[in-house]
DNA sequence: TGCTTTTTTGACCTTTGGTCAAAAAGATAG
DNA sequence: CTATCTTTTTGACCAAAGGTCAAAAAAGCA
């Protein structure tokens, strides 16, 4: 039948409690510190009832960041809306990335935990897809902008760089240098005063070398980014 | 005394046959297929002998980080040599970066399960002070080339951009491109054919966009590429 | 050779991932 | 309302792995 028994909403139900327990631990303690009998020590119920959600912890992180991945898409989707020229729209997704790791800065840790191969690979193919198709659909947001750029003048590519080489070149850019700048000590020898405004400024650099106008010399995006932020995303992480 | 007894020389060159193993358990049942009964089993000792060169499973991944940096630290030592001009030394280094991925697949996964806070967290400042040492070594030679190539009129820098600044954007073009190339499943969705061109290219682009001449419409910097690959690195990774 | 110091060992303990038969709760039919 | 069947929950149990340490073995020394 259509409708869900009692007990069978109160399953459903109780998977995003044990997701909420989990983050909140492991936003704590970290991987080694998650372990199923906290998180169902938590909840007071038995280790074995999370067993029926999850097969192990690495599929419970897995769904974390396919959770907040998924707040990256919704954020990615707004940002495309900015109404004006494409390469605003496309500030407005460097705004929308920077908010997105400042907004959910645990979600970075998940993804590094994830990234690593005996860890991701105790999860199922299925429950990767799941993610990966979020993931490719920022991609696809971001690609959406290009193609527009193309298509309305903004943007003339040489015909050795397609719109999936400049998607590749923002997000080395931008994935790189946040990696950088929360994970390696050497950052902070380095005379770098911010580096979020660094990335910032390095993408813009690409873009204005990609020939994207109106170029950064004739605008100033960091207004951009404020316009964006106060008018996209002035109102906070939404928590639903 | 200056001089180490039989004994004392023994146990030093036990290290290395301890790391030796890890690294090839590691390589092949990644962090959590690596555990110390393994490693003694290996080797024949006792865990507890293991645990005498270290304090966990965490600190023997960081030793085999520091030792494959240490590597990269040479390859970069030897590209900066490259004789020429300054931005050709640059193009060398990327080609040492490059190589050294290539070379040095494993030390990839290394750095993504130490980016992990609580991994990284069960070593001692002290170890971890050791690769960064070795990490700042990489960087500091990269920012020399930068140096000099301000210092010989290649390269005029606006006075919002410092050197750093150039080191930390192509550092994470680089680090960046490489971490999607291999974690990615969407990476195969995206139409870029080799990653490691691509990820060339966006560096000249970037060094082309900072002024650095001769730029890359003037120069092949393929050709340098293969150059530096035959003339510097064409006996493979020497192992010792 | 006998004593002291250093090194090695592996039994032992604890934590944690993961399983599963039995118990409890819920649904259904008479 | 009761008896029966089905689904869900439970926590005792097991195995694997991290980590410790007192006792044994080896090395150094006089």
């Amino acid at each position: 039948m259509a409708t869900l028994t009692r007990k069978q909403r109160e399953i459903l139900d109780r998977e995003q409690l044990i997701l909420d327990a989990a983050r909140e631990i492991f936003r704590t303690c970290g991987y080694l510190g998650l372990n199923m009998n906290r998180i169902a020590e938590r909840l007071e119920y038995a280790k074995g009832t999370i067993y029926q959600h999850f097969r192990n912890k690495e599929e419970i992180i897995l769904a974390l960041a396919a959770g907040t991945l998924q707040k990256r898409a919704l954020m990615f989707e707004k940002a495309a809306q900015f109404p004006g020229k494409s390469r605003f729209r496309m500030a407005a997704i460097g705004c929308a990335a920077e908010l997105f790791v400042k907004w959910y800065p645990d979600h970075f840790e998940l993804e590094k935990v994830l990234s690593c191969g005996s860890i991701i690979g105790k999860t199922r193919t299925k429950l990767r897809d799941k993610k990966n198709a979020v993931e490719l659909k920022c991609v696809s947001i971001v690609t959406g902008i290009v193609r527009d750029a193309i298509a309305n003048g903004d943007l003339k590519l040489s015909k050795d760089v397609s719109p999936d080489h400049i998607v590749f070149a923002l997000w080395s850019m931008t994935y790189g240098g946040y990696s950088i700048m929360d994970s390696t000590e050497t950052m902070n020898s380095m005379g770098i005063e911010s580096g979020f405004q660094t990335v910032r400024d390095n993408n813009h650099l690409l873009l204005d070398q990609f020939g994207w106008k109106p170029f950064s010399s004739k605008t100033d995006y960091n207004e951009v980014f404020e316009q964006v932020h106060q008018e996209i995303f002035g109102d906070g992480p939404s928590q639903h």
